[in-house]
DNA sequence: CTGTTAGCGCATTCAC
DNA sequence: GTGAATGCGCTAACAG
C-alpha cells in the first residue's frame, strides 16, 4: 500500500546524505543555495513527503496532534467547540483528533486511553463523569489538560466555561423586569455541573427580588426536547401556572417551545432560552448568548501555552454571556 | 514532557524479553499464562502505555488514522458527517483526523499534504474546488480516497452522495401538486455541484409539468441567508412574484423564512426547503430530508472497505431523500 | 513458548 | 557547508 519515498532516496538522487537532505527540507539553515534546488527538484520529482509519524518519533515521540474528547460531535455546541480548536491549533501547525465520549464516562475514559496512546501533545475535554482520576495520574506525569464547558471537580487544570451565573441571573432579572414573578426554570439533568450553576443563580435571583417560592417552578431532567416538553405542559396544567419560562439549556428551549405552541394562551408565556440558536432571531426567541467557537479558541490556547510552558500558573477562563432581546423574553404576565 | 515508560523496560521489570513484552500487550497467542500475567503487572505498575507512533512505523509507515477534509466543522451537515465518520471508523479501531477547509480548494490542497504527512491510512473529503490534480497522483500512488456530498469530476473514487435529482423532483411535484406553478428555486453558488444538480431537475420537473418559463423563477447565489433573503425579496417584489419557493438548501430556507416573515403576505407563500433542521418541525416546514450522519457512516465504511481490499470495484453511493410534509409546503396559491 | 537480530524513516549529536 | 553514526519505541521474521 502506497509505498513512497523516503529521504534517503532523496537524499541518494540529489547525491547528497541524508542529513543533508533534511535540513532541506526542514529549511535548516547552513545549506549551499545550490545543493538546496537539487534536493528540492529530487523531492518534488520523487513525489517526497515527510512522514510525520517517524519525524515525531525521532523527536522523542510526541506528535503534532491534540486530543479532544467530546460529548457529541453532532450537537452544535460540540461542533462550534470543535471548530473553534480546530483553528487556533492550525496556527500553531497542531492537529485536531476529535473522540466523541457519548457523554459516557467510562468511554471517557478509554478513548483517553487511545489518544495518549497516539501520544498527542495535548487533550481537551469537556468532563462528562465526575471521577477524573484516570485524568488525574496523566496530568501528575507531565500530560497537558485543558477543560471546557464543565470544570473537572478537584482538580488543578486550565479551565474555560462560560459565566453560567452572570447569565442566568441577567435572564431572570429579565423576565423580573418585564413583571413576571411566576417564572418556570427548566433545566437539564441535576448532576451536570451546568445545571447546578444555573439553577442555584435562579434561586437566588428569584430570592433577591423577593420570590421566596421559586422552587415551586423548578424542573429538571430537560435531557432533550420531548422531556423538556412534557414538563413545561406539566407546568402549564398546574392551578397556577408560570407567566414566564426560562429553559436553561439549548434542547430545553425547543421543547419549551413546542409545548407552549400547543397550549391554549401559550403564546402569552415569556420564554428566554439559555444558549443561542440559528433561527432563534426569526423565531423571535429571546436569548442567553455566548461565543463557543471563541470558547474553543480559547481552550486550545491555553493546551498551546501549557505545553510550552507546563510551570505557567493554572488560567479559569470565564466568557461573557449576553441577553439578546428578540420578543419572546418581553412579554409581561397578563 | 511527559517520559513515559518503554517496552523495554516493562520487560525487564518482567523479567522477559521485549518481544515477548510486546506479544502480551498485543493480545497475541502463544504466551504463558505466568508471564503474561506478569508482564501484565508489570506494565500496570508502571503505568505504561504502548506508543501508537512507533508501532505505526514499525509496521510500515502508515497510521491508524483516517483524515476528513471538510468545509467548515461548525456547520451542522459537516458535523454530523463528521460524527457519523467518527462512530463508524471507531468500529474498526482507526481514529478521525479532521480539518476544514473553509471551502477554500486551496486550503483543501494543503491541507491533503498535512495529512498524508501524517500518513493517514485513508481520506475522506468533501471537495471544494473543481481540480484534484493533487489527489489524482496520491490515489494513483495507492492511497485510499472517498468523497462525499459531491462527486469529484472525473476521478474514479468511491463516492457517496444523497439522490440529489430524486429529492429536487419531489420537493417540485409536491408543490406543483398543490396547485403552484409560479414556483421560484433559490439556490447555492452557481458552480457547486449539488446547485447544479438541483436546478437541472427542477427545470425539468417544472417543463415536464408544463411550465416551460421555469427559469423566470430561477435564483442563485445563496451561499448565505442573508444572500437568500435578498434574492427572495427581490422576487417577492417582482410584477409576476412566485406563488412557492423551494428553498436548495438549508440557509436558502433561514433566508427565504426572513424574507417571507416580512413581506406583506409572505405568510401566503408556499415553502419546501432541502435539507431538514432541527426546529423545521416548530416552525411547521416541509423539507426534503436525509440521514446526514448515515452518509458519514457509510463513507468511513467504503474507506476501510478499499483499505483492506484496493482492487475491489468503484462504488457509488446514492442515499435516499424523502419530503416530510409540515404545513408550509401544502399551501396552495391564492 | 520465548529470545535475538534487524530494521521502520527520520533527527540529532558531533566530526570533517 | 556537509556527512557518518546512533537511536526514538516498537514490530517482524526467524531461531531456539
Amino acid at each position: 500500500m502506497n509505498r513512497r519515498p523516503t529521504l534517503a532516496v532523496v537524499a541518494e538522487a540529489a547525491g547528497v546524505s541524508l542529513k543533508t537532505a533534511s535540513r532541506v527540507l526542514n529549511r535548516e539553515p547552513n545549506v549551499a543555495d545550490a545543493t538546496r534546488e537539487r534536493v528540492l527538484d529530487a523531492a518534488t520529482s520523487l513525489g517526497f513527503r515527510r512522514n510525520a509519524v517517524a519525524a515525531d518519533l525521532a523527536r522523542g515521540g510526541f506528535s503534532r496532534l491534540v486530543g479532544f474528547i467530546t460529548g457529541d460531535l453532532a450537537n452544535e455546541f460540540y461542533s462550534a467547540l470543535a471548530s473553534g480548536i480546530e483553528r487556533e491549533l492550525r496556527e500553531h501547525g497542531l492537529q485536531l483528533l476529535t473522540a466523541s465520549s457519548d457523554e459516557d464516562p467510562e468511554r471517557e475514559g478509554s478513548l483517553t486511553g487511545e489518544l495518549l496512546e497516539r501520544r498527542v501533545g495535548a487533550l481537551i475535554v469537556t468532563p462528562a463523569g465526575a471521577d477524573h482520576s484516570a485524568l488525574r495520574g496523566e496530568i501528575a506525569a507531565g500530560l497537558t489538560v485543558v477543560v471546557v464547558d464543565r470544570p473537572a471537580a478537584g482538580m488543578d487544570v486550565d479551565t474555560v466555561v462560560i459565566d453560567n451565573r452572570g447569565g442566568t441571573r441577567a435572564a431572570a432579572r429579565h423576565l423580573l423586569e418585564h413583571g413576571h414573578r411566576r417564572i418556570a426554570f427548566v433545566g437539564d439533568a441535576p448532576h451536570l455541573w451546568t445545571y447546578q450553576e444555573r439553577s442555584a443563580e435562579f434561586l437566588a435571583t428569584m430570592r433577591d427580588a423577593g420570590v421566596p417560592d421559586a422552587e415551586r417552578w423548578l424542573r429538571s431532567g430537560a435531557h432533550d426536547a420531548a422531556a423538556a416538553r412534557d414538563l413545561v405542559v406539566d407546568l402549564l396544567a398546574a392551578p397556577e401556572p408560570p407567566t414566564a419560562v426560562l429553559a436553561a439549556n439549548n434542547r430545553a428551549t425547543v421543547g419549551t417551545l413546542q409545548a407552549l405552541r400547543d397550549a391554549p394562551g401559550g403564546d402569552q408565556v415569556a420564554v428566554v432560552g439559555f444558549d443561542d440558536f440559528e433561527l432563534a432571531d426569526l423565531l423571535g426567541i429571546t436569548v442567553v448568548a455566548y461565543d463557543a467557537v471563541e470558547m474553543g479558541r480559547r481552550a486550545a490556547e491555553l493546551a498551546v501555552a501549557r505545553s510550552a510552558d507546563p510551570d505557567r500558573p493554572v488560567e479559569l477562563v470565564v466568557l461573557p454571556t449576553r441577553v439578546v432581546p428578540r420578543g419572546s423574553g418581553e412579554r409581561r404576565p397578563r
